[in-house]
RNA sequence: GACCCUAUGGUCUAGCGGUUAGGACACCACCCUUUCACGGUGGGAGCCCGGGUUCGAUUCCCGGUAGGGUCGCCA
């Protein structure tokens, strides 16, 4: 039997983290038992459903590289979709509903009541088979005790959840339903509910879900829940993979940076952790950094340029080898391409405006006479390279008897506009004679 | 309130009856150093509590506590 896995999100304009790893841990396991990833959306709440709260759930799924071997291509309702077992959006499945309904009135298993549908739930305890958790026998709750039978089409017309969830997972011939531990107490239902269907109900894998940093339940408006928001950030998407990969879950041997390829090897159900995991940014954010390190000088290239494009600053009018030079000396100081433009951006600027606290520091008097020193001798350099440079500031500072630092620190903020950055001579290499002179000269006239 | 799941340093985790309880992030100190970052060395920090079972429990069982989830004409 081939396994069949689908993430069902709902359309509410955002693809929450938790979300997203449900998705990652259903496509690891299809790539790795080799079976199909289907996507499906829950629109059945008309009221908030719009193509454009589709389109990023359909974003972000692909800018974490989770392909779908079946579902919708575009968030259009109706448009394209890939699969044999379609349509992909419930609410274009509507027929299929009603047929099932009228089956389950038929079988005497569900009844009209004050306008809505309701099913004939059973009254014993139902056991839920679990590959993460194990048995669980669900006992019934005192409210369910008074009344078990649950709503499956509203009055309204509009078939529920539950109704809808379990009927796609049969027609869509799902094997294997990986979703979050919030469903565990309900699945009790839809195995009842795939009975009165006359069908064996889906493996389940319940895992668990992905908390706040202190341990509260991360809920739309947190931040960090909404997986736009990293991408906005600027983390590397296999960065973000690998560490969300990582929460309930583990590779075993004390490994943390795990290529894509060997978690889809190394993955599997039974491995899931029961217990829930608190999202750690300073770890992504770690891992990130370790992603950075490995990335290829065109890739990480690519990531700069958005960066740098979407805090407004421009490359145009710089050669291909300025732009990758000036990124290589950030390359190595970064963990997140958010960090990118404080890194860069002197680099690509005519005019240095200094950060104040910086300039009330190093723009001082009696920096002045040192500073102009150092520019007469800058201005003697011939090969102005990295080595050159620094040669010459060391010299510089053994004249006038003081520390490396001393000179080095207005150097940079007369150079970048900023107390950190890259390494100073490299960056000064790469500015080149005629801007560094330029930019000395315009710190000199704030000295005094 | 009822029902369900869970419980190893601050966080993510390894461990599956006998270990000096391992790793990573974060934190602190020092080293390296032009800033930052990297790297290196060292350090603090953990088996929720109480009963059992056992020669022996972090590990198995029960109870408590705590956290999370569910009980909707939301999904």
């Amino acid at each position: 039997m081939s396994i069949r896995v689908r993430f069902a999100p709902s359309p509410t304009g955002y693809l929450h983290i938790g979300g997203a790893r449900t998705a990652l841990f259903n496509w690891l396991y299809a790539r790795h038992t080799g079976g199909t990833f289907i996507l499906r959306i829950e629109d059945t709440d008309e009221a908030r459903n719009s193509q454009e709260a589709v389109d990023v759930i359909l974003s972000g799924l692909r800018w974490m590289g989770l392909d779908w071997d079946e579902g919708p291509q575009t968030g259009a309702a109706n448009g394209p979709s890939k699969g044999e077992r379609g349509p992909y959006f419930q609410s274009q499945r509507k027929a299929i509903y009603q047929k099932r309904v009228q089956e389950l009135k038929e079988k005497g298993l569900a009844y009209d009541h004050e306008g809505a549908v309701k099913f004939r739930m059973q009254r014993e305890p139902v056991v839920i088979p679990d590959l993460v958790v194990g048995n669980v026998t669900r006992e019934l709750t005192d409210r369910e005790k008074m009344d078990p039978d649950f709503v499956i089409v509203r009055s309204d017309g509009q078939p529920v959840f539950h109704l809808v969830n379990v009927i796609d997972d049969l027609e869509m011939a799902i094997t294997h339903v990986i979703r979050g531990e919030d469903h565990l107490s309900n699945t009790a239902k839809h195995i009842a509910l795939f009975k009165a269907f006359g069908v064996a109900p889906p493996n389940y894998a319940h895992i668990p879900l992905i908390l706040n940093k202190d341990g509260s339940k991360m809920s739309k408006r947190d931040t960090g829940a909404s997986l736009t928001g990293y991408i906005e950030e600027g983390y590397a998407p296999e960065a973000v993979v690998n560490y969300l990969s990582l929460l309930g879950w583990s590779p075993k041997g004390n490994r943390e940076v795990v290529p894509l390829k060997e978690v889809i090897e190394l993955f599997d159900l039974p491995q899931v952790l029961r217990h829930n995991a608190r999202f750690d940014l300073d770890k992504l954010h770690w891992i990130n950094g370790e992603y950075i390190k490995g990335m290829d000088a065109p890739r990480f290239g690519q990531l700069a340029q958005e960066a740098l494009v979407a805090a407004g600053v421009s490359t145009a009018g710089c050669d291909a080898a300025y732009v990758a030079a000036a990124f290589a000396t950030a390359k190595e100081k970064v963990k997140q391409f958010r960090e990118i433009p404080a890194f860069t951006d002197f680099y690509f600027k005519d005019a240095i405006v200094p950060d104040a606290e910086a300039a009330a520091k190093s723009f001082v008097p009696e920096n002045k006479p040192r500073v102009e020193k150092l520019r007469a001798a800058f201005a003697q350099i011939a090969a102005f390279d990295a080595v050159s440079l620094e040669q010459t500031l060391k010299a510089i500072c053994a004249e006038l008897g003081v520390k490396a630092g001393v000179l080095v620190a207005p150097v940079r903020v007369a150079c970048t506009g900023r107390s950190v950055g890259p390494s100073l001579y490299h960056l000064m290499e790469i500015l080149g004679k005629e801007r560094v002179l330029k930019r000395l000269d315009a710190a000199l006239t704030k000295m005094d």
